[in-house]
DNA sequence: GCGAATTTGTGCGTATGTATT
DNA sequence: TAATACATACGCACAAATTCG
């Protein structure tokens, strides 16, 4: 009478995620070293170490041979650009200003019900903001948080930070893949402003959603660029 | 005295790539089963399956548990669009037409010499073409291949199928990852004939290299397309 | 419909190599 | 140098999926 489906190292996998969610692993903390991991959850080395190449896959840790077995740090320098493909023309990495234009709560509009798979009476944390390097304007993103995936943030509305990648931490939420999707639309009157850009003109539209490592979708990301000195770099495995 | 530095897996991988390579196993085909190819390579069967892992995420093969191992076929339906990440407004799958505008032979360009890492006199194999669907003109691309990183493809000019995957195929190369670097321009007067947009539109451009498995480049495919009933999907692990 | 044969997937345990502290 | 921890390598047993008689 087994529905374990699942692969033992799969459910090791889990519990281990569990380890990291509820808090007991630390981000930058080092965890137990695989034999006594192994012991511990009552496994072989073998079946530990391909849990432990599955969390390592999924960028939830990292592994140094001779130091130990770290939790990735999400929100630090390592994991929070993650989702973000843009470079400047010379290829080297961005680290914009951030600067929040607008915030606000309310239930779920169309769009967000169906990227985020909710429900309309589901509510969502927005955000506006723009990203600037050198006085110059990147990006103007709006961003939409599915609040019933971060148990707990509305009592928080007001002063979050939207990097998806703290909030995440914050909140015990594990992050999985995202997909972003591109195309090309005109801006609207209002962004034009913010990009500095004549009205009318030609940009890039970037819709990104976040998922949990479980597979839920838990943010919308919609931005607008007209790429000023910069590019989007795609790596293809 | 062993300046094996790499790993035995690693080392067993290679041996494997070398059977496709060289053309001792087609694609399509089935190869020997796990147990037996260990035995004939005179490894264990852990190391050797650590090997087949190594290929299957590289998209060398694919595995079908209790049918066997097989080379994956690079041209057909799998394999050909790995490095074609465009798709329709509703997201599925664009299988478009393609008709070739010109080819020419010449020595590299500036670009081609930095994107290809190649000396002024090495050749370029040339293409320019257009993928259309329903007629509508998607795309237009600009192709250069690296001659001298497919031994004897001189001898073919003219005929050339200029989809990477074939080629590769055809002349026992081994395809690796890809870059894709997109950003935003005015269309030349060609170009906005050809696509049939107004001049000095702006598009999406698209730089694609692809590089072999041992990681030199091999095509430069430069595009250019105002995404029409399109968008550029990223999947982000 | 069922069971045998085949093949990959999972799991266990041990020994040794290599990088770090 | 010694201790620690991950990486590699070996080998065996059984589970699960597929095929075929």
């Amino acid at each position: 009478m087994q529905l374990n489906r699942q692969p033992l190292y799969c459910q090791v996998a889990n519990e281990l995620v569990g380890f990291i969610s509820k808090g007991a692993w630390k981000p930058g903390e080092v965890i137990p070293n695989e034999i006594d991991l192994a012991r511990k959850l009552g496994v072989s080395t073998g079946t530990m170490r391909k849990a432990l190449d599955k969390l390592e896959a999924s960028h939830l840790i990292i592994r140094r041979q001779g130091r130990g077995t770290f939790v990735l740090d999400q929100a630090g320098f390592d994991g929070r650009h993650r989702f973000d493909l843009m470079r400047f023309a010379d290829g080297s990495s961005i680290h914009p200003m951030c600067e929040t234009l607008d915030e606000s709560v309310g239930v779920a509009s169309k769009e967000e019900c169906k990227e985020l798979s909710l429900d309309e009476k589901d509510r969502v944390l927005r955000a506006a903001r723009v990203k600037t390097h050198d006085g110059c304007t990147l990006v103007y993103e709006d961003i939409s948080i599915a609040a019933k995936r971060f148990p707990g943030i509305d009592r928080e509305v007001g002063l979050v930070d939207y990097l998806v990648t703290s909030l995440a931490q914050k909140y015990g939420v594990i992050l999985g893949q995202a997909i972003e999707q591109l195309s090309l639309c005109e801006v609207s009157d209002k962004v034009a402003d913010v990009l500095s850009i004549p009205v009318r003109s030609v940009v890039l539209r970037l819709q990104l959603v976040v998922y949990s490592f479980s597979g839920e979708p838990l943010m919308l990301r919609t931005g607008f660029s007209h790429l000023p000195n910069a590019k989007y770099v795609v790596k293809i495995e």
